[in-house]
RNA sequence: CCAGACGGCCGGAUGGCCGCUUUCGGUCCGGGAUUAGUCCUGGACCGGGGGAGGAAAGUCCGGGCUCCACAGAAACACGGUGCCGGGUAACGCCCGGCGGGGGCGACCCCAGGGAAAGUGCCACAGAAAGCAAACCGCCCGCCGACGCCUCUAGGGGCCCAGGCGGGUAAGGGUGAAAGGGUGCGGUAAGAGCGCACCGCGCGGCCGGUAACGGGCGCGGCACGGCAAACCCCACCGGGAGCAAGACCAAGUAGGAACGGUAGGCCCGCAAGGGCCAGGCGGGUUUCGGCGCCGCCGUUCGGGUGGGUCGCGCGAGGCGUUCGGCGACGAACGUCCCAGAUGAAUGGUCAUCCCUUCGCGUUCGCGCGAAGGACAGAACCCGGCUUAUAGGCCGUCUGGCACU
């Protein structure tokens, strides 16, 4: 079942996801992540939810003000949206919370690559989590 | 053809795939109100339409709009503007003139009211910087060391360093600026002392709506500069801003505590009510008028991730005609043209276009690579300022060549 996508709007949201510290630093983006506990906030503790019991995948775009001016900041926006749309219903994880953080490279790197920089992020958080380790952050050499 | 001046305009194009937002229509699925008919409202899908700029920017002026009860009067304070006439809703903007300056020219530049209302300042240099003075010098008078000449001894004469008194402001020198400039006359030397021209001032005349210009007469020159020093004059300006503001929902709340101060009259058994005084009301005071009510001060607390409206028919765009040198105005016709809110208006690929570089060239061009600016609406208009790759059009000026 695909799951559906939604968008972060509000700070505290953002600041949730920085906070769970689960990060990835590719050359053109920044990936966070971080798993939403179950919508009852019942007695049943850090039990698994089941997929399909959240299906919906929230992604928030942070461009900061380093990356250039006010077109700058909207196009390196409006390309990590399109590479979000293209990947995250196939390769992200229902339940989960991610923010991708424009750099200033994300206006330049090849449309290719840039899809590739989300895939390897993607993976490269998935298997910290899978591992049981405990997520870290960690920085990929550039290609 | 080259160089230049001014004005106006554009701000890559087309297509495929995948999206966002808004609006209209349809289908489907919900929620609410209602006896029902029906109405209100939310979502998904399909189809159609709209979807960034010339500066959207800086937030520097002017307005609309909203709230401060009204935005009233006068004075003061504060701020702004400053040649004249016009345009405009208004402006510090625009247009047309005037004056001054620059350029061979087309044209360009100018913070351009008042310095005989007052105060202040004028560094350095210089004798002297604002009220007339005089450092060097020039000239006149008197005295006159030394020297020279002369004489019969006393003496006389000449020359002159210097001293005293007076005249002068031409020359030197300083400066951004030294009490008009140039020339001729004049004089002991000089000087508007006299004259001519220029400048300046005053008066009236003519032209112009005016700023101002022209010429005439008079005056011998007085009145230096700085107002982007204070100031004076004229005119303009109430304050805050869409996080304005309105409504709905939620909400401990109709905030709390402490201290100070709470007058008089009337109705009423009382609770309470009314009037006057008092206090508060976004520069100050006074007046008019209105609203609110215990008032004033200190301390503490709550809220700041809600929704809808405000929110786009407007000093609106385009076209034609008419008026005007022009800014602009009028009439008619026609069009509806972004409304987001972690913030839409795009992402990607291909082809074409333009520029630069390299290679090839049959000089027509072909192939390859790189690049295509400044920059993103946030309530809305009118301006200004600043940024901007490249390109197009028109008018004009100065050269060169040809006819």
């Amino acid at each position: 079942m695909m799951p559906t996508i939604g968008r972060l709007k509000t700070r505290p949201d953002f600041l949730k996801v920085a906070a769970a510290r689960a990060k990835w630093v590719t050359p053109g983006l920044i990936l966070q992540a971080r798993r939403r506990p179950a919508p009852e906030p019942t007695i049943q503790r850090d039990r698994p939810v089941l997929e399909s019991g959240d299906p919906e995948i929230r992604i928030g775009f942070t461009v900061s003000r380093k990356v250039g001016n006010a077109v700058r900041r909207n196009r390196a926006r409006r390309r990590l949206r399109a590479v979000a749309q293209e990947i995250m219903p196939g390769c992200g994880r229902a339940g989960t919370d991610y923010v991708l953080i424009g750099r200033r490279e994300t206006l330049e790197r090849p449309y290719t690559a840039l899809r590739d920089d989300l895939c390897a992020a993607l993976k490269r958080l998935e298997r910290d989590r899978g591992a049981g380790r405990a997520p870290r952050v960690g920085r990929q050499r550039r290609p």
